[in-house]
Formats: structure tokens, sequence, C-alpha cells
DNA sequence: GCCCCCTAGTCAGAATGATGACTAATCATA
DNA sequence: TATGATTAGTCATCATTCTGACTAGGGGGC
């Protein structure tokens, strides 16, 4: 059970609404986790109803009217008893990974192109990161925030997030770049489906 | 749905029973998926009610019989499909991460803990990796192993995750440094690679 | 002789996450 | 003056994953 803890982590830099933590589970956030817009609104619910976080309502004129949620003492405590538990090993979990290793065994021509397409949205993904560590830093160096800025938690997983982006768009370019080798050396724009068996 | 796929591209490299994939899917095949032995018991009687493995009985005298099961030509079609088809982006979903995010918040001893424990853990799987990529290679260096070895799929996994593995690795030790520093200049009772609680 | 670990596998059910289909008002654009 | 995008949120249900408990025999160490 740990979208309940994300959504109470990413709830501590401030009051959101459920639409505003749909952004924020798009971008930043989702260095660490993601999830829809519907599971967070049902999350949301359930924290407000277990009391980890309070919500209130805010009355606009030119929009629908929103509730603006923030961690409870309770949801602070929950937090804690949650970061001195144990946590599991952490791994990758990723499509594309699956289709490299059977691309001995089938067409690589498809994998070839899913793998162009992802190492654009990484790339993308790594500007994004950049431009959020730049806000939070401000006119600090990154060695002075590190060691006095504030948030940190945020900066950290941030870090995290644009290094596993970065590693995942050269790793994409490489094995795009490899695969096309291959096949073209084998002779093929429809690379044979049967190598090794 | 890709536990079943995933189980598929593992029996591609050859015959496992369920009991010897599961311990594939803790350390190779871990690059790209993980499950627990059940799971993959429940997936392999589904692949093979579905046609796509087919398995064959091995008698054993000293040990419990076992099933072997090897990818069969519909499988195979599967797999293809699968690669064929679109795929969702990749993220990092990790119970540290979220920990880490909320640091400011929390008491940070415990969290600096679990990431001295990661980045050990992150070590020994990033030694583990590189045994495999050697065996992989044989005498070949890895330039020549790209351009034309054999099998390239799970060599390019086995790279992907041993390139995660370091990252992650160096970010634990790197956030966990940090962590400590802060809370040493606050004048926090150190917290040393020595906790016990 | 006892106990624990390893091989090998099964089952049921709880927990968690994902998806599609809705409502409803405002705003910018063509 | 339509058309579509944006803000804001709800509901029901399906799919997938995780967990604990269980069976069963053999081998190795104390």
């Amino acid at each position: 059970m740990t979208l309940r803890h994300a959504v109470l982590a990413a709830l501590l830099s401030g009051e959101y609404s459920g639409y505003q933590l749909a952004k924020a589970f798009d971008v930043g956030v989702a260095n660490f986790w993601y999830a829809r817009p519907q599971q967070l609104y049902l999350e949301l619910s359930k924290l407000e109803n277990d009391g980890l976080i309070s919500g209130r309502e805010v009355v606009q004129q030119t929009r629908p009217n929103k509730r603006l949620f923030m961690v409870t003492d309770a949801g602070l405590a929950e937090l804690a008893h949650f970061a001195a538990a144990g946590s599991k090993p952490s791994f990758i979990r990723d499509d594309l990974l699956v289709k490299v290793q059977a691309v001995d065994h089938v067409d690589a021509a498809p994998v070839i192109a899913q793998l162009d397409q992802r190492a654009l949205a990484a790339a993308a993904k790594v500007e994004i990161l950049d431009k959020l560590l730049r806000r939070f830093r401000g006119d600090l160096d990154e060695e002075t925030y590190l060691r006095d800025g504030s948030p940190i938690g945020p900066y950290l997983t941030c870090l995290r997030g644009r290094r596993f982006e970065q590693e995942h768009h050269d790793w994409c370019v490489r094995a795009a770049a490899l695969l096309r080798d291959r096949a073209t050396r084998n002779g093929d724009p429809a690379p044979t489906s049967d190598q090794s068996r």
C-alpha cells in the first residue's frame, strides 16, 4: 500500500487539490510514483476518511469549486511510521525491456521503433526535470543547495529521476542503433523471425 | 498483462521448470521483471492452458519430479504480437524514494539506514550482473559482442539492469552521505552505519 | 536422532492498481 | 457560433499482483 504514502509525501510540499495533484504526478512526483487522476481522487477520499489529510472547500467563480488537502498530524505520524519500516527492493518493470529480451526471436523493427520513441520521451522528461531542479535551486549552485538548500527530499528524488531518464535515454539510443545495424548487416528490411532455436 | 510476456521471454533462452524460473527471476530476468515463485507457477499453468508453452515431466530419483517448459510456436506468435503493440512509459516505483521525498518532515535516521542497506544490495547486484555479462560474452570484448554476439536481447537487458543498479547505488551513497552531513551539522546524534534498533 | 534448508509445487483470497464512462461549467479559437 | 480544450471531480468494475499457508521427500550438519 504505497500510493497512499506517495500521495501523503506529495502533499507535504503544500496544499493541493486532486486535480493539481494529478498534474504533479505527471511531472515531478512521477519520479517515484505514478497514478491516474481517478486513483488519486480515490486515494484522497480514503486518506481524508482515515483522518490523515484534511480538505477545505475553495469556492471559485470562474471555475468549478475545488477541495484543497493538507497533511494532518496523524498523516505525518503515519508517514514517519512508514519511513521507519523496512522497504522492498526496487526493480525496473518495463514492457519495452521484455520486448528487447525477446528481440532475438521476434521481428526487431517494431521494437526499434519503440526504442526511438522512448528515447525521445526520456529526453523530454530530462528537460522537464532539469527545469524543476533549477527552480528548486534558484540562485544557488548545486553543491550549495545540496548542503544547505531546502527542501532536500524532493530535490534528491528529482535528481534520481533525472539520472534514471538520462540512463534510459542513452540505453534506448544505443540499443536502437545496435539493432538497426545488425538488421541492415543481415541484409533485410524485414528481419528473420527465427534465428537461434 | 505482462508477467505473462516476461515469462514467455524468459523461457526463450531454454527449458525451465517453475522452480528454476523463480531462481532466474531473482537474478538475470529481474532486470526487467520480478515475481514471486507462486505467481510464476500460476502463470506457467495459464500459459500451458493457452497453448503458448508446453511442459514435459522429468522424473527424478533423488528429488521431486519437475516439469520443464518451452515456448511453442503459438507462444512465439503471441510474443511477436506483444512486441509489435504499443507499450506504456516506464517509471520508477520505489518505496525508498517516497521516504526520501518526505525526509524534510520525518526523522531522517531510519531513511539513512535504508539508503545504506540499499547501496550494499545494489552493489551486490552489480557484481552479479557483471558476472552474467561476462558469461554471455565469453572471450569476446563488449564491442564485438554487441556487434555480432548472440543472444543480443538478454545482453541488452542485462546491460540496462547493470546501469540501473549502478545509478541506484551511487544515488543511495550520495544521498545517505548528504543527509548524514546535514544531520550532524544540525547537531543531531550522528547516525553512522552502526545503527541498531 | 533432530532440525533446518533445499527442491518442487499448489491454492485461495486479500490488496492494489488500472480503465472506461460519466457530469458540468468556463475559456479560447476558428 | 460551434468546437474543443481546461478545470474539477465521481463511480463502478476489471485486471493484476501479492501474501500466507500448505504438502512432501531428501540431504547435511550438530
